[in-house]
DNA sequence: GTCTATAAGGTGATAGAC
DNA sequence: GTCTATCACCTTATAGAC
């Protein structure tokens, strides 16, 4: 039978989380406090200690939880034998993780400054585990002919830099499918490496 | 003769925008007191109400300006007569400017979330007239065939989110001239809209 | 597991002396 | 133009009752 209050433990870690990512989106880590998180979810502020250490904890639990799933998605998928191929489907699976996951993707940028030493370490790595697959797929096609790049880790850069700009303008609803941006993108990455 | 307090105001204004800026883009808006500004400058923090109605009139100053100079050094170049040349033009120019000012860059995307609603909007208008500069380019060398992109206005955003990149890996004093990063966008950004 | 109460300190902004 | 002092409020985090 429900109860007003109590032990919810089984829901409150997962309402914090959801609650205090699209608060950091919103209005910044450093512009939310404990007590807005906690207004958000439904408790008091004191509450929120028995799910995480601290804010910081807080914040490198939802950067952390967004890198790991990340690669997973991508470990996940089947790849492709030719290199054109495999850039295809990392163009595609980037745009379309990032496009649902707007939240994620933001505070996993932005707030890259507010995480302490260790912590920014960790998600780094993560994040050049990532960047590895991309520049690895160049290297390849540069290697049988099939791209031409002026600087392999450049060109990783600049095209995730271009993909992840999706999500400045992107807004579900809009005029445009997924997979219609997808295919756009697809043309211009695919020039943008031809030899 | 030199005096170690008193009036200051030709200088006192210019060093509270820049060490402002600094500490913007390091620890990011709301991070960063008044307290901690005025000691950077080297004055107490009520002094800086002399140079600015309050934290968020400083903030709007520091991305207003920015945006200004940006454009009013855009228009200070000579236009190429064809859209290739144009688009070169662009190209070199967005990287040589934006490398150059990676504080005032990275504040003036990160902290638009913290900019009241009029402000933003004042922020918005004019970066929409520094983007549609380079749409204006791709349009017109799609209408003379030397172009081919999906979505001009896309094409826009995805091309300035690569190029803009560049702030995130982009150390002075690394292996890369500056003109050696812009021939190498340049480049990607050629075939990125080739026909 | 959640609550209330509280500790210890920081916040933006202003008033008035110099 | 800058300083000191201050107001009213908000901050993270913890202790102990239930």
């Amino acid at each position: 039978m429900a109860r007003t209050t109590g032990s919810h433990s089984d829901i409150t870690g997962p309402r914090i989380r959801e609650v205090a990512m699209r608060l950091f989106a919103q209005h910044g880590y450093a512009a939310v406090s404990m007590r807005q998180i906690a207004s958000g979810v439904g408790v008091q502020a004191g509450a929120l200690y028995n799910y995480t250490p601290d804010k910081q904890g807080l914040l490198f639990g939802l950067m952390r939880e967004h890198m790991e799933e990340l690669l997973a998605a991508r470990a996940a998928r089947d790849v492709p034998d030719d290199p054109l191929a495999q850039l295809e489907d990392f163009t595609r699976f980037h745009i379309a993780f990032h496009m649902e996951r707007a939240d994620a993707v933001f505070v996993s940028y932005m707030e890259l400054r507010n995480l302490d030493a260790g912590n920014f370490a960790t998600i780094e790595s993560l994040r050049s585990r990532y960047e590895d697959e991309l520049e690895a797929i160049l290297q390849r096609g540069v290697a049988v002919g099939l791209f031409s790049v002026p600087d392999s880790k450049i060109a990783t850069l600049a095209l995730i830099a271009m993909l992840t700009g999706v999500n400045t303008w992107y807004r579900t609803g809009g005029r445009l499918s997924v997979q219609q941006v997808e295919t756009i993108y697809w043309d211009m990455v695919r020039k943008a490496v031809a030899p």
